[in-house]
DNA sequence: CGAATTTGACCGGCGC
DNA sequence: GCGCCGGTCAAATTCG
């Protein structure tokens, strides 16, 4: 996945506008407290020759701007050259991980699911931990096969609320509940309602040292948009829709060893923090990539069109952040996507 | 009445 | 081998 690591620093953010130059264009349009007060002619002279340097400066500055307005709009192209980019390549992981996922699936044997289970953990969890060298040693034709991601999420409820149910937008279906030693509230265990085509199951129960926080971990992924994915699907038949259909929660992907995420759902009764982070990116941007960009005009309005549905749309601005600071936040794996 | 949930029984891994 | 423990199953129960 080197193919991913694209490099932001060839984008240069530093705009480097320069705004000072404007400031003195300003200058020149204000009235001049210290003219000239000699007599007439010398005054047209001098005026003349104000108009005439002015006039220099003005051209100057109009070309100084194009010039900016160049490089804005270089940089503009190599950042959507990017991000298309990134979404193709963000598209071919989630496909591989669904076919990967849907070969592994399907073995009845409890035994053999759990220790698979359990090895991916073992391989997720700890990975600090050089005696996973072992494991892998023992098991290396699973080497390359995918690993169920393991994440943990809090979700901060009401103090009064006893259920263990988790608005993350999907559909769980309870399949157990147990009393666990380290923890006196029950473990509710769950698996995904398109079970068992969708694989993930989620385990939740109260945080020890906060009753009122809500510590869900997902196995897996999903192998299915989601639902509220699904029903903004429903009405287009966009062919590009179908190839994201392995969008996973966002926690999911952040893997096991990233950071906790805690969603305070008692201010919001919807999981809003799992929707705006788990949008289809198909459904916005649709932003074509310039495919000729031979004359001044066409490149101005292809611009146009991109700086303006970027920078109107929220939910970019929220992936967008939602990115870097994921990414921000998980140093180690930046080569991986 | 079908779907979803509950809950006790059961299974398998692990440590002693 | 035995007991403990986490995880899962499936019959019973509840709910819409």
């Amino acid at each position: 996945m080197d193919s991913c690591n694209f490099s932001w620093n060839n984008v240069d953010t530093s705009l480097d506008l320069n705004t000072k130059p404007l400031l003195r264009l300003n200058d020149h349009l204000l009235p001049k407290k210290e003219l000239p007060t000699g007599n007439f002619s010398e005054l047209i002279r001098t005026k003349t020759f104000s108009v005439k340097q002015e006039n220099g400066a003005l051209v100057e500055e109009l070309k100084r701007v194009s010039e900016e307005n160049k490089k804005l709009t270089e940089m503009l192209t190599v950042m959507c050259e990017n991000y298309n980019s990134l979404r193709i390549q963000l598209m071919d992981y989630m496909n591989k991980n669904n076919n990967s996922e849907n070969n592994n699936k399907e073995s009845k044997k409890r035994k053999s699911e759990s220790s698979n289970n359990i090895g991916m953990i073992v391989n997720n969890v700890s990975e600090s931990s050089s005696t996973d060298e072992d494991q892998s040693c023992k098991k290396p034709a699973r080497e390359d096969t995918i690993k169920a991601k393991i994440s943990r999420v809090h979700y901060k409820t009401e103090a009064s609320d006893t259920s263990l149910v988790v608005k993350d937008g999907y559909q769980w279906r309870k399949y157990g509940q147990k009393v666990t030693r380290d923890n006196p509230s029950p473990r509710a265990y769950f698996k995904c309602s398109f079970a068992p085509t969708c694989p993930v199951k989620k385990k939740v129960q109260r945080s020890i040292e906060d009753q009122s926080v809500l510590v869900a971990t997902y196995e897996g992924e999903h192998n299915h948009p989601h639902p509220s994915q699904m029903e903004a699907n429903s009405g287009s038949s966009r062919g590009a829709a179908s190839t994201l259909q392995g969008s996973v929660p966002c926690a999911a992907s952040l893997g096991s060893t990233g950071p906790t995420i805690t969603l305070d759902l008692t201010k919001s009764d919807k999981a809003t923090t799992t929707k705006e982070l788990d949008h289809d990116h198909n459904d916005q941007h649709k932003v074509s990539k310039p495919r000729s960009m031979d004359t001044p005009e066409v490149r101005k309005f292809l611009v146009d069109q991109m700086a303006s549905s970027l920078t109107k749309d929220p939910k970019f601005t929220a992936a967008l952040a939602a990115a870097i600071s994921g990414r921000m936040l998980q140093p180690n794996q930046t080569n991986k996507w």
